[in-house]
DNA sequence: TATAATTTGAAAACGGTTTTCATTTTCAAA
DNA sequence: TTTGAAAATGAAAACCGTTTTCAAATTATA
């Protein structure tokens, strides 16, 4: 990035991405964009989102059901976590205090190193898992 | 299935995923089936890889290349887990005795129900992290 | 048999994503 | 300021894995 200034597109995306409240798809990007009155092609919206990705400001998670991107406010390391239950089919996030000794033991002793903003877990969240019971 | 009998095309599925070491694409699969001599068309390919995972004999593991399919061989609970190496691509099956331990935590207190087998781990394997390393 | 139900597979449709390429915008040099 | 090179844009087309459609083939049941 030896670039000085950025596009209109650039900062539109990236400004989009911050207020997001949780994540979205790239053609939702796009139309939430236009909503807002900002013209943005849908291959820009791919090419900036591939460049934050990139640069670490966002995330990409690839589901069952295409790729979700999100803003990362996550300054907490490795203890958040991203769930997208089979039922309802919403990807939440979450924190849990044990992921980063699972991460650390997994690192030591198994010699892989996760990466937990991609990593994505799936099963049943608190609603679904309570009405399977019921 | 209140069919009692297995068509030519269910066996040869059914067969190849049992014999696959590790896991396959669809049309790879299809490819492999081809490859030994049985002619079977690609939508039935998906049509018994769809059923054989609602019988849980076959795990479904979506990617960021397309979906992935391994025969479940797995009869050691919720140990063993997923994981695709960020840098090399290939995705490998390893085991963890903290894994269930975690899992019951995150049931236990995040009210979050993990299906350990189509949860993917995204991370480095042990060979790409050791040149990342060097 | 005859008929109904199931399974198959080629072709078409689908949907998210990437590529292509001509145009526009921006930067840096003159 | 021009001017020419480099970068960014976006509409259209290509891509590719997957699903749908539908007519033909297979199998079960009467």
């Amino acid at each position: 990035m030896s670039v000085t200034y950025m596009t209109r597109q650039q900062k539109a995306v990236l400004q989009c991405m911050e207020s997001l409240n949780g994540d979205a798809g790239a053609v939702e990007l796009a139309e939430l964009l236009h909503a807002r009155g900002q013209s943005i092609g849908l291959t820009t919206v791919y090419r900036q989102l591939e460049k934050l990705e990139q640069q670490g400001l966002v995330h990409k998670i690839v589901t069952d059901e295409g790729a979700r991107y999100r803003f990362c406010d996550c300054r907490r390391g490795e203890d958040c976590f991203l769930i997208k239950c089979e039922q309802c089919g919403k990807v939440e996030h979450a924190h849990c205090e044990h992921l980063g000794e699972l991460y650390g033991h997994l690192a030591a002793d198994h010699h892989f190193r996760i990466n937990p903003h991609r990593t994505l877990f799936y099963g049943l969240c608190q609603n679904c898992a309570g009405e399977a019971e019921a």
